[in-house]
DNA sequence: TAGATTGTTAATCGATTAACAATC
DNA sequence: TAGATTGTTAATCGATTAACAATC
């Protein structure tokens, strides 16, 4: 199976597409801070990214610098923004309101960014029928009706990870252009489909490993 | 600022350390169902990895195979949780009691796994005093108390961005070991302690880019 | 034994870093 | 102009893939 959040149509890495939600992070702090021009290897001090990566990062996508200046804060936050397709907004659902469903969906900066919930599904019945700021809760059993009458463009599936492949199957995939998968499974969509996942249990073994290093090291 | 979830001690890269807990998985699931062995072969038409990159993978830490019958299911799935510390249990803390926190504290497969909750902490005075299966919500000032008088090996950190390092400030970093950390942002550590990252925002804009790619192709 | 599959070395591919001419 | 810093090419480094001898 392809892992799907790694497909690329152009030809920009996957390496260099992930260290962009940092760069845009960077320069709206340095423009909070009211800075508005930096070089490379300032904002390299600050990323951590070498000044020389992030001349190639930025290259990518354009000469957005100037020889002898650097860059311009805003105009680069605006290009990037431009790049992430933060410029627009996007239709997104959430399938499985518990705890961390009910997370994205009050996680505000999300909605300031153009990230419009537009319900919430769950099979638990106490909760169908219920609003959490405006936006309802319905039957898990509406999916597949919800998608053929509504264009989607992020599915959240944060449901137990047995329910998760179910619920993909359940889509309108003609109506589907991408998944934020959060069940600890890998799921299987048509082709058209990207799929982000964000496996905490992943994240979590990771840091367990980094925490044993040094002991697995002696034991060699 | 260096990146300290890609600090590596040992010689093992980070890119096979974050393929580890991906073996660990689909290993469990072929014993879910019974399977008790598998080749190289057949575990990268599961996993999607290169059978190459498997073998490449698990020589990193001792010839687990057998030449002409492949892995022992079981016995590689112990090694693995071996590599990865599971075999041992994680003591941890919740700072910031939110959906997200709560989540976490709620995902019962992290208990079954080892991961000790000892608090949740919060500066919510109506959340105070409360518990979770039967643990503790505790003021977000006791922090510092706490972590003079427990060694914790794990504080996630699932507060609001501006809080997060004012967080890291009031630890004891004596008895800390590793911060998991939600908030959207970079937090300054001391060497020893390992950060690693789940950074919400850049996994949703790097799902954006990901749905755009096509028209910014066009745009060219 | 013959077939299968590992462990491991060598080759390739891709990503990062270094260097420097171009130019503001 | 002189100094600074980019854009970009070339060099290096690291990760992945291919190949195959070893061996179960």
């Amino acid at each position: 199976m392809i892992n799907l959040s790694n497909r690329n149509i152009s030809n920009i890495s996957m390496a260099v597409v992930r260290r962009l939600p940092k760069y845009h992070r960077y320069l709206q702090e340095l423009l909070e801070k009211e800075i508005y021009r930096i070089s490379s290897k300032e904002l390299s001090k600050l990323i951590g990214f070498t000044a020389s990566q992030i001349r190639q990062d930025l290259n990518c996508f354009g000469g957005f610098g100037q020889q002898g200046y650097g860059y311009n804060v805003e105009e680069l936050y605006q290009e990037i923004e431009k790049i992430l397709g933060l410029n627009r907004t996007y239709k997104m659902i959430i399938v499985g309101a518990g705890n961390l469903g009910q997370a994205v969906a009050n996680y505000t900066n999300f909605e300031k960014s153009g990230y419009e919930l537009l319900a919430l599904f769950d099979i638990n019945p106490r909760l169908i029928g219920m609003k959490i700021r405006d936006i309802p809760f319905r039957d898990v059993d509406e999916l597949g009706e919800f998608t053929n009458e509504n264009e989607i463009d992020i599915v959240v599936i944060s449901t137990p990870r047995e329910f998760a492949q179910g619920i993909v199957d359940k889509l309108n995939k003609d109506n589907v252009k991408g998944i934020w998968n959060f069940a600890p499974t890998d799921i299987k969509v048509p082709e058209h489909i990207i799929v982000e996942n964000v496996h905490l249990s992943e994240s979590l073994y990771t840091l367990s490993y980094l925490l044993n290093e040094k002991h697995l090291e002696v034991d060699k």
